[in-house]
DNA sequence: AGAATGTTTAACCATATGGTTCAATATAAC
DNA sequence: GTTATATTGAACCATATGGTTAAACATTCT
């Protein structure tokens, strides 16, 4: 738990970005291979400024990063926030893996031994 | 993959929800214990009716249950969403995992191999 | 140079958001 | 029954959001 960082502000970006629909379907899309702004705009029927609007909140969420070769802006997927994300949300895991409030500390101990042999 | 849903609806509730920094915390606040309204309220310094509204963001995203006891409003945590969310991201995680591509299967492997071991 | 292409900016619109205050409701306590 | 407590609802405010169109900018093509 060294590398970890102040996630809060970003989680606020990054949660907001995954809120939309359109956006989450883009980064399906970039899931799949880099994009321009127009491939990004034009399955959703939407205006160049629309998407580039999209795309704008991903990039500061930090989801997407574009270089720019003249003038199309390629982008691409920048998944380490989304880890972060994921992060976040594993402190939720035992209300969800775990049926039985019996079992918890048990697989609380699980965890921790998990964590040991990640570090090794 | 037999008992997936559609999440899209749900996820926009889902990532909306967790996207504002006094709701994440209120989280953090039910996944030690049931709170009411007025325990979910007072470690931000805001008014009821705003707490209010925050709980029913959550409510209504599925985060959260209520039972009303009496004037109390006992809210506790409901994580099957927070799964779902999860298992979205899931779709990402090779672009975090992997650092290079050369070693993708590589680490696949020692993925599934820790998976083992937990379980073990 | 001039036209076409890819993207952004600016202005605008309707609606949503996060917050407030104050009144209303419902229950509990005296 | 009156008062205190817990919560919601309504009205309001400032700002953000998701979308549009039309103009501006930058680059490429001819």
């Amino acid at each position: 738990m060294n590398h970890m960082v102040k996630h809060s502000a970003h989680l606020d970006a990054v949660f907001h970005a995954l809120s939309d629909p359109t956006r989450r379907a883009m980064l399906g899309q970039l899931a799949e291979r880099e994009c321009t702004i127009g491939e990004l705009a034009t399955p959703f029927s939407m205006s160049f400024a629309g998407a580039s609007k999209h795309v704008r909140v991903l990039e500061r969420a930090g989801l997407l990063s574009r270089k720019i070769r003249g003038r199309i802006h390629q982008c691409r997927l920048q998944a380490e926030r989304l880890a972060e994300a994921q992060e976040w949300m594993k402190r939720y895991e035992r209300f969800w893996n775990v049926k039985l409030d019996a079992l918890e500390s048990l697989l609380r101990e699980e965890d921790k031994q998990k964590e040991k042999k990640a570090k090794e």
